[in-house]
DNA sequence: TAACTATGTTACTATTGCCAACATATGTTA
DNA sequence: TAACATATGTTGGCAATAGTAACATAGTTA
């Protein structure tokens, strides 16, 4: 049987609700914040009655841990994106998937903060950490691929985590407006190529690595 | 006639409520969160009525303002006190400042967020930027002490700022639980003491900078 | 058609931030 | 000491909010 009924404007059911509101809370996020944020806002902007978003999230938290958890994958994408404009192994294409991370923060601010957090998701940590680990993937397979390693080995996690900890910090910083705070400006895409080249192994210090490409 | 009644123990007037309503607001801050922290229950610790924290503070979001300014003020101290311990000028008091950084954030999780935040202190930015500046200034003179420098030139703030990035982002990522995303152990100590050592200007580019002590 | 399920609505409750009007203590000055 | 000014507290009330309960409506399936 063929349901259509597709332009019914005041449709006593909203067609998609769910996907409405983490739309609409994103939105709010960003706008005003995560505590400036309020369901009632989101009702309003989706045309709904205060108590229709209780069908499909369990509490105000289930919504924005939602908008997270869509957040993580969203910047795992990104970053994907970015390092395949460029040779693949390269610090190059180190420093994009860096630079994708930063750029994130500074788009969505808020929803970044979110991302990271753990205190509002209480419930689905596990799920976010798991959305999160897809992501920080994209950049252990390209540091796997600069070493010349054959997977995610501990040389990898070692090399790999002190970049995503200079990334994560001057995302914080950007977003915090903590750039400008003495008369010497900071260029974030000096600060990022400058810091890869420091923090990975040089490339004197590795074996051969015929999977390393130039460019 | 001398009014004592010192011992009275239900005073109309409360005695220090500005203070005590910052220490309550810290206490709530670190167990509940900035968003679950509420006036109310600041009140109730302090033992007053709802309205009365509003003779102190014009808003919620001022008397959160102060514990951020309040909490600057405390790293800053923190910094110069384990930088203190080091023989000035080395990488060892540089570290040693990281490490006072990370350990506050990991001590007050909900406060260090606060303190880096912007949107929370709309119309006191520039005094809370204000007492971050002077903390930040406990790096900023040491870090020239190692360059040997005399004051804080371009060549501080340019050595800096990789620093400060890095620490951050290694408190943020301590606090949101970070360190274990994968099974290879994040080791707080040796990231700072590596991180400290590769984004700085090696000892060797140096000039010969008498000021810098040796062990 | 009848029953079931999904998804909306309209009350409603408790809590919250904050304000106005009022009360009380302290300090100053005649 | 009396009177006033000021600082600091209280009670009562308001509007907005998150979330619940009871009910309504639509689509799906027997």
């Amino acid at each position: 049987m063929a349901k259509k009924k597709i332009q019914k404007k005041t449709a006593y059911h909203h067609g998609d609700l769910h996907g409405q509101l983490v739309t609409a809370a994103r939105e709010l996020i960003e706008k005003h914040g995560p505590d400036g944020f309020s369901m009632s806002d989101a009702c309003r902007l989706a045309g709904v009655s205060t108590a229709a978003p209780y069908r499909h999230f369990s509490s105000k938290q289930d919504l924005v841990t939602e908008v997270a958890r869509d957040g993580l994958a969203r910047l795992g994408i990104d970053m994907e994106n970015h390092a395949a404009h460029h040779p693949r192994g390269t610090i190059e294409s180190i420093a994009a998937i860096g630079r994708a991370y930063v750029s994130f923060a500074i788009r969505e601010p808020h929803t970044f903060r979110l991302m990271f957090s753990t205190e509002p998701h209480s419930g689905r940590i596990a799920e976010v950490k798991q959305v999160g680990m897809n992501s920080y993937g994209v950049l252990l397979r390209e540091v796997a691929r600069y070493l010349g390693e054959d997977g995610i080995t501990d040389a990898v996690l070692r090399a790999s985590f002190p970049l995503w900890t200079q990334v994560h910090g001057l995302s914080f910083l950007s977003i915090d407006g903590k750039l400008e705070v003495t008369d010497f400006p900071v260029d974030i895409e000096d600060s990022i190529l400058l810091a890869t080249e420091r923090l990975l192994p040089a490339a004197s210090e590795l074996q051969t690595g015929e999977t390393t490409q130039k460019t």
